[in-house]
DNA sequence: ATATTTGTTCAAATTTTATTGAACAAACCG
DNA sequence: CGGTTTGTTCAATAAAATTTGAACAAATAT
């Protein structure tokens, strides 16, 4: 078993180099950390399935970055567990989801559905709180503004799976 | 001039307090600090427009903050100058813009549209740089990769102005 | 049973980002 | 003009997020 595997290579080459500086660019935007592009990136410019273990050695990030890394983006839907070389392996290996439709739908579920959420339940709060008020004009502008504010996340929790029907090819 | 504005009162009082956590939730997801958060958050709830000074003495934040902040949502759209109460007056006042269609323009235009574009030249030069490998089992898979970057990429382009469509009424 | 491999957790260290505040500039005023 | 108000800039500081690494647990091997 110490035969060299196309995951055990250790260098990063220049392209894998680019394509590592695009995912820790595109992560960011989605507010996620630099170790997670460069997880998913290796993975996605990988021709077989990599283990925990390669990603610490090429990437030189420690274990604890790729575990909490790959948890992530495994709740994301954005990487897959495989059975690795295929024979009983203890050693999970991992490649990447590349399917934009499902790459989104993760995303949405776990990023923003659950902000929508609560933000949905403060803002029915806020409403509530805003018909106390005693001074009618200033009570009148409140409640303008809170339901206002709910047209927004209406019509936010709308948009969702129509950006999803239309990815989906 | 020493009368009493709206603007001036100092206290942030309860609702107000909770606007300005659903505003500070609301542009963290966006990747804005939490100080444009209260900013935009004040002047969403006040029934007048105020002035920067205003916005440092009710959210207790420093000038440099509430300066940069604003230059922010100017650059958004987010809020406008007015010329505060009419009369010739030399500092400036601000309300916010409360169109979503508005927000979510500016929001893209200036976050998520340069992304997209420096994105699509790191594309392609990552192709040409794929087109440059030796072996020919991997340029085709690299090739395969970098074209499915580009799919994904031309696929957001598309969405934003259908985004944009849907959110204006 | 003991040793080894594989992976997780989480407090501490590091790195990055946001905020402050003081120096500066520009516009107005008397 | 000198003084005041209004706002910007940016280096220093504070705060927050990320990463590390060592301790731990669980599974497998010997």
């Amino acid at each position: 078993m110490q035969e060299l595997q196309d995951g055990t290579r250790q260098e990063i080459d220049s392209i894998e180099r680019e394509v590592l500086a695009v995912f820790v660019d595109g992560v960011r935007v989605l507010g996620l950390p630099p170790s997670i592009g460069e997880i998913y990136g290796l993975l996605f410019i990988s021709q077989s399935p990599l283990s925990l273990d390669d990603l610490v050695k090429r990437l030189k990030i420690s274990k604890g970055s790729a575990s909490q890394g790959l948890r992530t983006l495994k709740s994301l839907g954005a990487v897959r567990e495989t059975n690795g070389n295929g024979n009983g392996e203890r050693r999970a290996y991992y490649e990447p989801a590349v399917e934009l439709k499902r790459l989104v739908g993760g995303f949405i579920r776990e990023q923003i559905r659950p902000h929508l959420d609560s933000g949905r339940h403060k803002i029915k709060r806020l409403g509530d709180l805003a018909s106390t008020e005693n001074d009618p004009k200033r009570r009148k502008f409140l409640l303008e503004r809170t339901d206002r504010l709910d047209h927004w996340i209406r019509n936010g929790g709308r948009l969702l799976p129509m950006i999803q029907r239309i990815l989906g090819q």
